[in-house]
DNA sequence: ACGGTTTGTAACGGCGTGTAACGGCGCTTG
DNA sequence: CAAGCGCCGTTACACGCCGTTACAAACCGT
């Protein structure tokens, strides 16, 4: 779904309310403790933005920003706890993206990870971003476009369908819980009774389904979820 | 003497003590009061970077910050009273290289405005670089003579059909809020009961979407705001 | 086959969006 | 300066989307 943002923070309390700000923001979100923990995320998977504390056990968050800029161009932004030490931070000039002091509003967090995704993304692909398509089936989606054809028909999809779709075709062949679903689409979680995921679902299939009644791409998986049982194949 | 800061603020406490504090620090430094005393500075004598307050008496700071982005490429500190204030401006996009929230720490502000001096002053030269003309599906936007072709046929653009336009044109692939249009259009803020902005879009879909009640040039992302969904090539 | 549980979907209604229509304002023209 | 015209903000209403509810159908253990 979102950007994949790291937080390389060694207070559990902080990192708890910032991944949780973030993933409810769209972002993705994982949590690095000291430096050598952030080295095994990043060779996981890479990240789109790194947040950065100051203070940190082990190896020092400037040492680590100077690292980070040496060999890749990762946006970073800077966090620290004393306001002051923020002039020294920029003045020593390690290349953050920029830099935030703690404690910080979450909205003005946000809003800055944005400003740098946004100021960074042109560099890193072109700046007349193309948009990605995938196929399935004789289908065709424009996940960026919002856009899904059926050979050359143009099938009309509404946000939530889009919203729905957007998040089986990253993740195909998985069963994905109602709770993921609710989570990834709107970003609250699933209650008990809520059964607005099977109603959108219903709609969705009546969209794309050959026939409805006998469901080919959108397996449901009693008790546990539902499927995108079909390959992807990026174009 | 240092690079020239040109201050704009209202306050007169604030305004001397910045001054102070950025001619201790090397820069020259001088103030206006409000958008035209800025203008008339700069007529005299170009300055390296703005520190342009929020609030001002007159034009308002956010309807200047736009005004100098769309003609010249001068560095921008946007800086305002209330912290809360911060990510709301980040989220318009008005384009400021930096925001800072008053009260700052001083030696902060200077560091802030040697890190933006040093980001933009390599920018500076090659800036003239992009043509002012770009071409998305089959249509070529002339931005600078305000006009718009379809093949080879004209379509006449309103003032304000050319405004949305032309901020749509600038961030293809990007869901817009209401709040965002307004502001990057009109300069004024949205306001929850106003419609203008939907009223508008309909009337540029009109103009420019083959079929307007099956947009596929700009989608309506409900809940959110409008994205232009098609890519967008520099000529 | 029976009963309980889970899923499918039609129907309803609140609310967000599309847009026709009206009218004020500024500009052009004679 | 009056008349005409086009632009655009407001208003009002129609329409579509989607969350909820209710009931039917499918599923499963016994």
């Amino acid at each position: 779904m979102g950007q994949a943002i790291l937080v390389v923070e060694d207070d559990r309390e902080i990192s708890g309310l910032v991944s949780a700000l973030l993933v409810r923001e769209g972002f993705s979100a994982r949590v690095a403790e000291n430096g050598a923990a952030m080295d095994r995320l990043l060779a996981e998977s890479p990240a789109d933005l790194i947040l950065l504390d100051l203070m940190l056990p082990g190896e020092d968050g400037l040492s680590i920003c100077r690292r980070l800029r040496a060999d890749g161009a990762i946006p970073i932004i800077m966090v620290t706890a004393k306001s002051d030490d923020i002039d020294r931070i920029i003045g020593l000039e390690v290349g953050a993206d920029d830099y935030v002091a703690k404690p910080f509003n979450p909205r003005e967090l946000v809003a800055r990870i944005r400003a740098v995704l946004r100021r960074t993304a042109p560099a890193a692909a072109p700046a007349t971003a193309s948009s990605r398509r995938v196929r399935f089936e004789d289908f065709v989606f424009d996940i960026d476009a919002h856009r899904l054809f059926r050979g050359t028909e143009e099938i009309a999809l509404s946000t939530g369908d889009y919203d729905l779709l957007a998040v089986f075709i990253e993740r195909p062949m998985r069963v994905l819980t109602r709770d993921q679903l609710m989570d990834l689409t709107k970003g609250r979680s699933w209650e008990a009774f809520d059964r607005s995921i099977d109603v959108a679902l219903s709609r969705l299939r009546r969209k794309i389904e050959a026939d409805p009644t006998k469901p080919a791409l959108i397996k449901t998986v009693r008790n546990a979820g539902y499927m995108f049982a079909t390959t992807v194949r990026k174009d």
